[in-house]
DNA sequence: ATCTGTGGCCACCAGC
DNA sequence: GCTGGTGGCCAC
């Protein structure tokens, strides 16, 4: 069994060299050999090959360091030598010479004394960047090329681009401002690129617990009784460790092959030689529990670390021959939960997860998972790895393809890219581009020392002023057109050159250059870098890839491909902004957020204003929209070519709507679109933390009023809405609704025992079920219903029916019909037919 | 344990 | 009972 695993690896790790990047996939560094490892993943073979960075030693550079701390590591034993470099400063529009340190140990920097004088480190290698470079500038335009590597040799495989998609990028192209014509092409180039298919298997194991409590993974006291594998190439497989319980009965599908383990050394090693057969393991938590229980338990049986082709860093798994990428972070992620999954899911549990993408559930045993029979056990192993490998599959590979996607934008590598968030994303993207321009990367105190004062916001607590919102004008509005301004604030970073280095930049002249609203001004002299950017991000977004997802002309996978890059801009240019005004952003400078929501303001004031020059009624806005009641396609036309024009920004029609109902409220509507189809907004009745009896009431309502076609029919759906309210209030009263139907859902953010300031009702019920022993953690949803008895809350397992508050639930639902009744004009009482809701609460 | 931003609504808490 | 503050969820 080792002669093979050995063997195995010894092929893997055989050296390859020029390699293109489209290929390279990861890069780790190995702290117990001092070597960095590049990993390319070649699609043809579906093998991943490890180039080997030994040549011994990588450059630092380091500038305006203290002489004593230049001393201080000229005598250190890692440092063989010192050169001098040119390098451009942007904050100062200046050239500057810099000491680059070369040093034998990568990390030589790391726990140094002077490492806070560092100004500028990078980590990154600069090898790195010039294959991207090979990559971006040797390809043509017409002809599309990719590589594969066959026998240790690349070769390119050309394919052709249809015709009009060439045309597209040309037009793109020249309709672009000529600053970021090359960037536009560059990223074009490397998007365009195919997504391979990667050849992933999944894992879940199982460990023996006595109680169902987690085991803790450092420790590895309990053996691992079972372990499944998916993969993309249809190995269905679980193994079982004999034990002396039940069998039971097989009634896994007859594509499992399971395969039954008198010890458990052995069914590790088999482990062990299934994962490095695949460049990509995928796991759900491995990070920090499969793949560290495995490490830490094979050691306790007696491996020797060259036989475990696993490795630790801190919070992360490795496999050494591969990629492993934990499913975990990748759905923790905000963005990809917000953007990619347009927040389908709440609970970040494998369960939870996997129920709202892919309708598939964890198996439930009653039986705890040390007496569960063997079969059983099986089949529940086995569904976990099935999940998660679903996860990645489903939608055709479309998670497998955003990661890729992301991560060659990002120039991080794959599993990086899975792991951090997407500041970290923008950080990389932009040290990228400051290296290859052969900048310094500003220091934070740099930037800080320049931030001035910047606006007032709005909200205690916050620290400047935002986007714009228009008090609606209340009551309900036939034919409302919705327009909006295509990615407002990419766009106006982009039209008015915002970075880091162009804001409050420091030539005298550009003082007059003023920013709305503020006392910022932007640079006239130079092009900045964020604009750059993200200007180019932009215009490829708007441009080219989302007109090229929904052209009908192209193949499916063609399309698959447009369509998650165009997903994956959105992502980007969506927080490009956010980072700039977020502390832990390296390059985080408050006066480019700041400006940038001031031109917003600016932006979408001028725009109701002009509105109301052309006699069209703007019945509400909201930062980067405008609501505007009955205009005729000629003031469409006439609005949007003016925005076009004078501000410079595309306004383009996002929807129009039957009729939109607004209450006094911002940020609260409800429209039904054309189709009879509804857009709700703000309203507490789709709010996730409702009990399901209000909502479903709620959401019964809103499909009677989306029956509405014309004025004259609301009397009808008035009545509609009375008689189901009537009836879900008696079946209330009379104590009929299941309590799991009446439990409100809510997150905790933090551990319970950190709100300190108050008690809010669900941490209330969190501490009920602590006290019975069942643990809560932050991000846990924690559901309760309200109860006649002290505390007036409890954790809903908890609880019986006849402790329900009734009249709580009734002023909960008054508060939520309320939003959406208002609105129409009706009162929620008079709906109900009684003048007092208690009236009819009690004589029914 | 994790981390893009501000504006806004709602229910509840805690102190007066 | 009133009120400012806290916490959660949502719009953009």
């Amino acid at each position: 069994m080792n002669g093979a695993y050995y063997e195995r690896m010894k092929e893997l790790l055989k050296h390859t060299s020029d390699l293109p990047p489209s290929l390279l996939i990861s890069a780790t560094y190995d702290g117990d050999s001092k070597v960095a490892v590049l990993k390319f993943y070649n699609p043809t073979s579906k093998t991943i090959h490890l180039w080997y960075d030994n040549t011994g030693h990588k450059p630092y550079c380091y500038s305006k360091l203290p002489k004593e701390a230049l001393e201080d590591f000229k005598n250190r034993a890692d440092i063989i030598g010192l050169e001098i470099e040119e390098k451009i400063d942007l904050l100062n529009d200046t050239k500057i010479k810099v000491t680059k340190i070369i040093a034998t140990d990568p990390l030589a920097i790391g726990g140094s004394p002077s490492e806070k004088s560092i100004r500028n480190v990078i980590e990154a290698w600069e090898a790195d960047i010039k294959y991207y470079e090979n990559f971006l500038y040797d390809n043509n335009l017409l002809v599309g090329a990719y590589y594969e590597i066959r026998d240790s040799k690349i070769i390119p495989v050309e394919y052709e681009i249809p015709k009009f998609v060439h045309e597209s990028l040309k037009k793109t192209l020249e309709e672009s401002h000529p600053d970021f014509k090359e960037h536009i092409l560059g990223w074009a180039k490397l998007l365009n690129q195919p997504l391979p298919t990667l050849h992933r298997v999944a894992l879940d194991i199982e460990v023996f617990t006595e109680e169902n409590r987690i085991p803790d993974a450092t420790e590895a006291q309990q053996p691992v009784v079972a372990a499944s594998f998916v993969s993309s190439d249809e190995l269905h497989e679980v193994f079982i460790l004999k034990r002396d319980v039940k069998l039971g009965e097989n009634t896994l599908p007859k594509n499992v092959r399971i395969i039954f383990f008198d010890e458990e050394k052995e069914m590790i090693s088999a482990i062990f030689e299934r994962i490095i057969n695949y460049p990509f393991l995928i796991t759900f938590n491995g990070d920090d529990f499969d793949l560290k229980y495995l490490y830490h338990r094979a050691l306790k049986l007696g491996f020797k670390k060259e036989q475990i082709p696993i490795s630790l860093g801190k919070d992360v798994a490795y496999v050494r021959h591969g990629v492993h990428l934990d499913l975990y972070k990748v759905f923790m992620n905000k963005s990809i939960q917000v953007y990619a999954f347009s927040n389908k899911y709440v609970d970040h549990t494998l369960n939870g997860v996997s129920e709202a993408l892919i309708g598939q559930k964890k198996l439930e045993f009653e039986e705890p998972l040390a007496t569960l029979p063997l079969y059983d056990l099986a089949k529940y192993c086995y569904n976990d790895a099935q999940i998660t490998y679903k996860l990645t599959s489903f939608n055709d590979d479309l998670l497998m393809k955003l990661l890729l996607v992301i991560a060659r934008i990002a120039r991080m590598p794959i599993d990086d890219a899975a792991r951090v968030g997407v500041s970290n994303w923008i950080r990389s993207l932009f040290y990228f581009e400051l290296r290859r321009m052969n900048a310094l990367i500003p220091r934070k105190e740099e930037l800080e020392e320049r931030t001035g004062k910047v606006s007032e916001s709005i909200t205690k607590g916050k620290k400047y002023k935002g986007g714009l919102v228009v008090v609606p004008k209340a009551g309900v509005h036939f034919n409302v057109v919705v327009l909006d301004f295509a990615s407002l604030y990419p766009s106006i970073i982009k039209v008015h050159n915002l970075s880091f280095e162009t804001v409050r930049c420091i030539h005298e002249d550009c003082k007059s250059n003023l920013v709305p609203d503020t006392e910022h001004w932007v640079c006239k002299k130079r092009r900045g870098l964020a604009s750059l950017i993200i200007g180019s991000l932009r215009d490829l977004r708007v441009k080219y890839y989302k007109p090229l997802s929904k052209n009908p002309l192209l193949t499916i996978e063609d399309r698959t491909l447009y369509n998650v890059v165009s997903q994956a801009l959105k992502v980007i240019l969506n927080a490009s902004y956010g980072v700039m005004g977020a502390e832990i952003f390296p390059l985080y400078y408050l006066p480019v957020a700041d400006a940038t929501a001031a031109i917003g303001r600016y932006i979408i004031s001028k725009t109701i204003k002009k509105c109301d020059e052309l006699g069209i009624e703007v019945v509400y806005g909201d930062t980067d929209s405008l609501f505007l009641k009955n205009p005729t396609q000629n003031q469409i036309e006439e609005i949007s070519n003016w925005a076009d024009r004078e501000l410079g920004i595309e306004l383009d029609l996002d929807k129009s709507y039957r009729y939109v109902a607004f209450s006094q409220r911002k940020k609260n509507y409800l429209g039904v679109l054309p189709d009879g189809s509804v857009d709700v907004k703000g309203l507490t009745g789709k709010k996730s933390h409702i009990p399901t009896f209000i909502k479903d009431a709620f959401y019964n309502s809103v499909n009677t009023l989306s029956k509405v076609k014309s004025p004259d029919e609301f009397e009808k759906a008035r009545e509609e809405i009375k008689r189901d309210l009537r009836q879900r209030f008696l079946a209330l009263k009379n104590k009929e609704i299941p309590l799991k139907d009446l439990a409100f859902n809510v997150m905790t953010s933090k551990p319970p025992d950190k709100y300190v300031k108050t008690t809010p009702q669900h941490v209330r019920a969190a501490r009920l079920l602590m006290s019975r022993g069942k643990e809560v953690k932050a991000g846990d949803i924690i559901s309760f219903v309200k109860t006649t008895t002290p505390p007036g809350v409890k954790p809903v397992e908890l609880a019986k029916v006849d402790e329900i508050d009734v009249s709580k639930y009734l002023d909960y639902l008054r508060g939520t019909f309320e939003q959406l009744l208002d609105a129409l004009g009706y009162e929620f009482d008079e709906i109900l037919g009684a003048t007092k809701l208690e009236d009819f609460f009690w004589s029914s």
